[in-house]
RNA sequence: GCCCCCUUCGUCUAGAGGACUAGGACACCACCCUUUCAAGGUGGCGACACGGGUUCGAAUCCCGUAGGGGGCACCA
């Protein structure tokens, strides 16, 4: 492998076309971690030739996308470099000099196969196993061609493919393939409106910017001897090549969907990564479990911060294999580095999904609540349903049933509630001294610490599942948590 | 239909001929801890798709079958 010797130079080169999804998220990714395990530089190019689907927000995604996920980008939009133009529609006089070159060596030829006779040739070759293009332009007399075209009339430019014979490729990852040229089509390089097709501009820019590898998804292994033929026309060196697994549905059939969906549980499945944002996953935990997407280190290490990848990642350790998303592994990854947040840092994190919740949250209470939230969220979108009670004045009605210890009736409860009154209100408002207090009480009554704690959190947080009760008790103070207390034993009373 | 790729627990994977009674992680189950929920700890369930070879010996190599995936556009 003679590119040891060349510097390495990756590139990501997405269609803006649509949002971002985590499938070419984790091409970024495996692009972005060789480079920098090799030193090299992450390229970014945008490949918009395909003016019919260009969609202008689509570039804002992936930029941002790129951003949240950290994958930050040595050259192309925004940053330039030296081998731009890296949109390629500012790229297509380049294109069009390459092209004549290959008319001009009679590897390339003018074709003026209308559509309808194409789907007509379509019908007629698929059925065969036949590509479609019957190459009917082919030895069409090249001076007659030029004249058509230069008279006006719409047509495009194939490849002349050889004809019989056989092709091998190397892919980094699968070794070897062989393909015959028998049942290569002469596919279309430049469209009727002077636009070159993915094909040609992906080569000749793959090229141009002295691209050492390309690591891209493995629905184009089948454009590998297509590929290889143009860098040959072109009298070019191929770069390596490494076709990376699909991303598979979480059952494990089928290619990850493009489309977002709901669990059986209501439940959002993401495939933006818009989306994983939105929701609140971590930008180290993506990245951490992207990369075990198609990638492994080893038998036992899966906790891998940045750098670690950047330092363990190799192509020799990709899958050829395609490999499913699993959503409640990537909720683990998520939580792991969410414990490992500082309590000021989880409340940065968490501030904007409270606020957007409506909830009127100060900084420095949400650094007190944090270390008690941190190991019950999955996500940081989580975080609202926990906090929310310390925050409001009044606590939303909420069913008194709730307030009924294990074991025991509606009946038992105002007496609970107001021992936990009379004993807080002589208490001083730390966690142990509640702790202690309550403890007391829970003697005096001659029940379960948890049948007396029971009423006291729901009292106090209106809901079954909260932060653990001491902790919250004290951030929430002696004034409110002695109020809500107060409150519920009157509604009890109504009741 | 044709071409190509892939195939180890439900899922992600380790394994590159003897170290395998096939290891780890998520999920699941049980127990422990415990004021709810988590987190944590301990243990458990659970796989080499199938059939032929090659070899003293195969999860590992070869062939076939089956299954899965990708591609066959004036889309990338």
């Amino acid at each position: 492998m003679t590119a040891l010797t060349k510097p390495v130079r990756v590139r990501y080169a997405p269609s803006p076309t649509g949002d971002f999804h985590v499938g070419g998220a984790r091409t970024a990714l495996f692009n972005y971690l060789f480079a920098r395990h090799h030193g090299g530089n992450f390229i970014l190019r945008i490949e918009d030739t395909d003016q019919k689907r260009y969609n202008p927000e689509a570039v804002n995604w992936l930029l941002n996308g790129l951003r949240y996920l950290g994958l930050d980008w040595d050259e192309g939009p925004e940053v330039g470099g030296e081998y731009g133009p890296y949109v390629q529609t500012e790229r297509l006089s380049i294109y069009q000099h390459y092209c004549q070159q290959l008319l001009d060596n009679d590897l390339a030829y003018r074709c003026f196969a209308t559509p309808e006779e194409l789907d007509e040739m379509r019908r007629e070759r698929k059925p065969k196993g036949l590509p479609t293009y019957d190459r009917r332009y082919r030895d069409y007399d090249p001076a007659k061609a030029l004249e058509r075209a230069d008279s006006g009339e719409s047509h495009v430019i194939r490849i002349k493919l050889p004809l019989e014979g056989n092709i091998t490729v190397h892919d980094a990852i699968r070794g070897d393939i062989t393909f015959q040229n028998e049942i290569l089509e002469d596919v279309i390089i430049v469209k009727s409106d002077g636009i070159p097709t993915y094909h040609m501009a992906n080569v000749i820019d793959d090229h141009l910017m002295e691209i050492s590898h390309i690591l891209r998804g493995d629905e184009w292994v089948s454009s590998m001897p297509l590929h290889i033929h143009l860098y040959n026309a072109f009298g070019w060196e191929p770069p390596t090549m490494a076709h990376l697994p699909v991303i598979l549905n979480p059952t494990g059939k089928g290619k990850m969907s493009k489309r977002e969906s709901r669990a059986p549980d209501g439940q959002i499945l993401p495939v933006f990564v818009r989306t994983f944002e939105e929701l609140g996953y971590l930008s180290d935990a993506m990245v951490n479990y992207m990369a075990l997407v198609g990638w492994s280190y080893d038998d036992k290490t899966e906790i891998m911060d940045r750098e670690e990848l950047i330092e363990r990642f190799s192509l020799d350790r990709v899958n050829a294999s395609p490999a499913s998303w699993n959503y409640e592994k990537l909720n683990y990854f998520n939580g792991v580095y969410m414990r490992a947040l500082t309590p000021e840092a989880l409340a940065k994190q968490i501030m904007p999904y409270v606020k957007e919740a409506g909830i009127n949250a100060d900084y420095d209470t949400l650094v007190k609540i944090a270390p008690f939230i941190q190991e019950r969220l999955n996500v940081l979108s989580d975080a609202p349903q926990w906090v929310d009670f310390f925050f409001v004045d009044e606590l939303p009605a909420y069913d008194l049933n709730m307030l009924v210890p294990k074991k025991m009736s509606l009946e038992d409860v105002p007496s609970i509630l107001k021992t936990a009154h009379d004993i807080l209100a002589q208490t001083e408002f730390n966690h142990d001294a509640i702790d202690a207090a309550l403890r007391v009480g829970v003697k005096t009554l001659g029940i379960k610490a948890g049948q007396m704690f029971q009423p006291i959190r729901i009292a106090v947080c209106g809901k079954m599942v909260a932060p653990p009760l001491f902790n919250t008790l004290e951030i929430l103070g002696k004034e409110t948590t002695l109020k809500r207390l107060e409150q519920t034993l009157s509604r009890l009373e109504q009741n």
